[in-house]
DNA sequence: TTGTACGCGTTATCAA
DNA sequence: TTGATAACGCGTACAA
């Protein structure tokens, strides 16, 4: 049991108490100076590429830190720039669809820099997000993400040490900077585009009506359907749930009232599904005899339709980069102030093709 | 512009450089020690419960750093103590179906306790996953968890100075710790399931033949039918692709050389709701004709399947709630080695109810 | 060009 | 019971 190995300075081996893993120190920069003969600044200069250090030393430091394959402690770092370089991102919709593309979206938008993103999932629970929000705070993050699961406002967090940016759900206060989908807008384009292939007897078949998402959409698409002068088809949009058994049985008594529908704008895509097997069923031909849009554009729903489903895509993943760089620009001192809408996309397929 | 607010110590307003945000100091323990009227020390026992400290200067200083509203700095305690209290969560497949229940897990399994996760998506791509990896050494995480795209294994990470556990696509390197889905076991599984619904003449639609994963539930099938005495329909398993469209056309085929199919045990609930379309087509019932069964019970495709399809559910959850487990036991000084396999569920529903 | 010394915010150890 | 002090690992004035 004598220690032969590392032959270095084996008095410090008994030193630590808690050796967790494999009881291998990591290697410092006073191990580094010191293997390369010189004083633990010069070796920090030297490292972060200081001029006032003379080339053969900058050589001599950078061979001593491969060799032991040193990496600076980024805590000791922070501790002294006042700057943890990590955000935390709290979201409410891990499950869900809507919050992963927004922090891919986010992540992108850090991840090639020096900013890490610190995850936790409060699962549309206020105790937790207060609870994950002090622990992020602790490990001192530089700005706080907060996604919401679903496009209706929430209670602001009020007065946070660091900048906080709300995403897909706004806060209910003004003063905070929030990112929102363009519900509204979506709407819009759905009606604009079945118009633009033609179609004057639309109808709306939307989801619940218990969410703002559903309503705005139907605004939206109501706003254009008045400036095109159409009616819309049953004289009002049907609000239901967000399923395909929903759309199918909506769909189907459309049929029945209003033989003579030419397009269908869907409140999502799994309503759309439902509206295409309906259709489907009833002998009808998509898009020829009547067009069916989507929203939301979920690919393995969309791309896999018959036949493949038009949607809005809301751009989440721009969202997530959106409210990353807005982030950003608070934390340098220039924050934002109110709602901040990403238009939606129009994701082309063949199910209205005119 | 005189600063006649927050009256405290004016003199300190111009030491800090950098002030991006707010220009309000966070405050320290210094702070609350200097109100409470007690050393730093002092008001350090008092905030962790320590033993030596007079009840009557606790309150004074819990008072005190209430007031401040103090929270302590974790970089400084994880500078000290020597572990960071965070994990990597490396992950290829962010936007994909498989990585985010297993995050999940992983998440919920360390987020009740002090650990927070880094996360961190490399795409798929080897030099991406590098640096991520050097970014979260730097920052000193006490351990790594890396989620794969698809079950297949993948080369090891090597010596790393923190424990690494593989989650979903299992290291080639049997001294690692791997936690993989039992695709093996889920096929036999399904098998046997429709065995015991009384099923007799049993065809496999599979997926894509160059995943494992494919492969994989096909041996497990294969081996239960053997010990079922039963021989499979067509002779083989079909592959093809994890689409619903190859589920549509392989039904199809299967149709009109084997109209006698009672079962078929699909590679994916994708390929399923294709099978699912073929068979309404042609008149068939399910499950009284033909029963049908999924793999991956992914909620949104098998719940709206008509009928709503029994699938195979792989865990995924509790494959990262256990990658946590084995992590955190591995940062305590208990690394396991080898591949754990997670056994399936069958989530059971009217597509296959006899 | 190099080295010494200080501070970042905590906790733990000792002495008072 | 309390307080001064030494770490933790690094960057950076300042002195040599």
């Amino acid at each position: 049991m004598n220690e032969d190995v590392e032959g270095d300075r084996p008095q410090r081996a008994a030193k630590r108490p808690d050796e967790g893993f494999q009881g291998r120190r990591t290697t410092t920069l006073s191990d580094v100076a010191r293997l390369a003969g010189v004083s633990i600044a010069t070796a920090s200069k030297a490292l972060n590429g200081r001029a006032q250090v003379r080339a053969e030393t900058r050589t001599k430091v950078l061979a001593a830190a491969e060799q032991l394959s040193f990496s600076p402690n980024g805590l000791a770092r922070s501790l002294l720039s006042g700057r943890s370089g990590t955000v935390g991102l709290v979201t409410h919709d891990l499950e869900g669809r809507f919050s992963i593309p927004t922090l891919m979206g986010a992540e992108d938008a850090f991840g090639s820099g020096k900013v890490s993103v610190l995850l936790c999932d409060a699962r549309g629970d206020s105790i937790r997000e207060q609870h994950h929000i002090q622990a992020l705070l602790g490990r001192r993050v530089d700005g706080l993400i907060i996604v919401g699961a679903r496009p209706d406002p929430r209670p602001s967090l009020g007065n946070m040490p660091v900048p906080v940016v709300y995403a897909y759900a706004p806060s209910d206060d003004p003063q905070d900077c929030s990112l929102v989908t363009d519900n509204v807008g979506g709407g819009r384009m759905g009606v604009e585009h079945l118009v633009a292939c033609g179609r004057t007897r639309i109808a709306i078949i939307s989801g619940d009506a218990s969410y703002g998402a559903a309503k705005d959409r139907v605004i939206g698409a109501q706003q254009a359907l008045d400036e095109a002068g159409l009616e819309l088809v049953g004289g009002q949009a049907l609000f239901g749930a967000w399923t395909e058994d929903w759309g199918r049985g909506a769909m189907r008594g459309l049929l029945a009232k209003h033989p003579d529908v030419d397009a269908v704008l869907c409140g999502s895509d799994q309503i759309a599904r439902g509206c295409l097997d309906a259709l489907r069923e009833s002998g009808r031909e998509v898009p020829q005899d009547v067009a069916v849009m989507g929203h939301d554009n979920w690919e393995v729903l969309a791309s896999n339709a018959r036949p493949p489903l038009t949607s809005i895509d809301m751009n989440l993943e721009e969202l997530g980069r959106r409210a990353a760089a807005r982030l950003f620009e608070a934390m340098e001192g220039n924050p934002a102030h109110g709602i901040e809408t990403i238009p939606c996309r129009l994701a082309l397929r063949s199910s209205t093709a005119s």
